[in-house]
Formats: C-alpha cells, structure tokens, sequence
DNA sequence: ATGTCACCTGGTAGGTGA
C-alpha cells in the first residue's frame, strides 16, 4: 500500500501537477494541504474522473485540506473534534482499514506571537484528541505538513535557524508528545541521504542551494511500524514548472 | 548581494501569509 502527502500550495494553480503525480505513483491514499479553495470550487470532477475518490475540507484563500484514495474513504472527520477553529486543517478517514489523520499543522509566524500561541494551541489539541483516536484505531497514520523541523539534521543551517520557527524547543517539545503517543517518524526509519528536505523557500534560490527543511512527515503507529517498507521525498516536483514549495513524501507499506 | 509565489482588494499596486 502507497501512501502520501503533498502541500500542493493551491490546488488551483497546482491541478494539472496533481493529476501528473497520481498517474506516475499511483497512491493508494493520499493527503493535500493549502489548497487554498472553498468547498464549492473543489475540483473533485477531476479527481474522480483521474480514478481517486477523494473528501476535502477547505476554505476561500487559505489553509484547506483534502484526502484522496482509490477506495471509498470511511468515518471522516473534519479538523479537530473539541478544538473551535476557523481554519481548514485537519481531514480524517479511514481506508483500507488505514486510520489517515491529514493535517496542515499552523506555520506559527514567530516565536511570542499570537500565531505561534495560536500553534501551541492547537498542537495540545491535536495531542488529546489523537491520544483516544489512537485507542480507537491503533493502525494510523498522521502525515502532513508539520511546520516543524523534528531535529537539526532536518535542518540546513541549524545555526541560523536556532530558536526561529519551525525549530523552537517549544515546537520540538510538542512534536515529541506526539510521538510519545505510539507513534514513530517513518522517514528515520531507513538510511537517508543527509541534507534531504520537503520545503525549500521560494526566495533565495533556496532550491538550488539546497537549502530547506525537512517538515512534511509521515508518522505511523507503533502497530504498523513493522510493515514500512519505504519512505521518500519526491525531491523531483521541485523541478517543475511552477512548483510547489513543498515536495511530496512518499510511505511504502507491506 | 540579491533573488518568490499566491492570494486578496481594488487596481492600472499594495498588503498578507508562507
């Protein structure tokens, strides 16, 4: 089974990108995030007709997520149950017998503002709702854009990035919870090249200097652990015209 | 050395978010 995770950076623009990488990879399930569309803009017609069922939860500009699978998605659920929130984060479902949790964790802005408190609020809420969804489904799978680079090798200067967003101890700290929920970066679990990243930033040249973080992440459950075969970053779509800044990550299981 | 992109409102740019 071929799992992913794309911050598509809008679907809008990013559609015909999309329907390429499905027809190369083929996932059995998928998950996006900033499409950046309301519901009534979704281009689900498009999704279907390429062979992916597909449930999404978005919003006008920003944010918005959706999850893609060849078999009929089941039990969804959309942000996190018990957390108000405006913004269009969070999709859940069920495939293949697969608990997918696909999230588009908040950037934070800067460490002291209200967006970055705003992400430890909604980084505790995550935790307490994934802790009893983990109980009800101990095969599943949280993967998306973290916002959060999990350690310094994740990271391209961790000098010059020491205490910023994305890599405050604060951030890492509630990172670890999670993890400490059952759950295990799948990534790490093979040899990786060093210097592999999902993000560059648009500015800079950042793709050709290979400058990035690695913050795209693909967490599964101590039950299904031993059946990982594969984790990867699709480094590639980097490359296309008008890319997204995100890379797709790719989980292989047996 | 610098270097972007996508969105909005309301325009023949500027602001915001990432």
């Amino acid at each position: 089974m071929k799992l992913a995770t794309w911050n598509v950076n809008s679907l809008a623009v990013r559609l015909p990108q999309l329907l390429a990488w499905l027809a190369l990879h083929r996932p059995d399930a998928m998950v996006l995030q900033e499409t950046k569309l309301s519901d009534d803009k979704f281009p689900h017609a498009e999704i279907e007709a390429a062979g992916w069922r597909v449930q999404w939860f978005g919003q006008k500009t920003y944010n918005g997520v959706a999850l893609l699978s060849k078999t009929e998605a089941a039990d969804i659920v959309r942000n996190i149950p018990g957390f108000a929130d405006p913004l269009a984060r969070v999709i859940t479902g069920t495939v293949e017998g697969l608990r997918m949790v696909g999230a588009y964790f908040p950037n934070g802005q800067a460490p002291g503002s209200d967006k970055f408190d705003y992400k430890m609020q909604w980084l505790r809420a995550l935790r307490d709702w994934l802790a009893d969804e983990i109980a009800l489904h101990p095969k599943l799978v949280l993967l998306g854009d973290f916002n959060i680079a999990p350690d310094d090798r994740d990271v391209y200067d961790p000098v010059a990035w020491a205490g910023q967003i994305h890599c405050t101890d604060e951030e890492r700290d509630h990172l670890k919870k999670l993890i400490a929920l059952g759950l295990v970066d799948a990534f790490r679990l093979f040899d990786q090249a060093p210097k592999s990243w999902s993000w560059w930033d648009y500015r800079n040249l950042a793709f050709r200097k290979n400058q990035g973080l690695r913050i795209d992440l693909i967490l599964v459950s101590e039950a299904l652990k031993a059946s990982v075969q594969a984790c990867s970053i699709d480094r590639a779509t980097r490359k296309n015209e008008r890319p997204s800044d995100h890379a797709p990550v790719l989980l292989t299981l047996a």
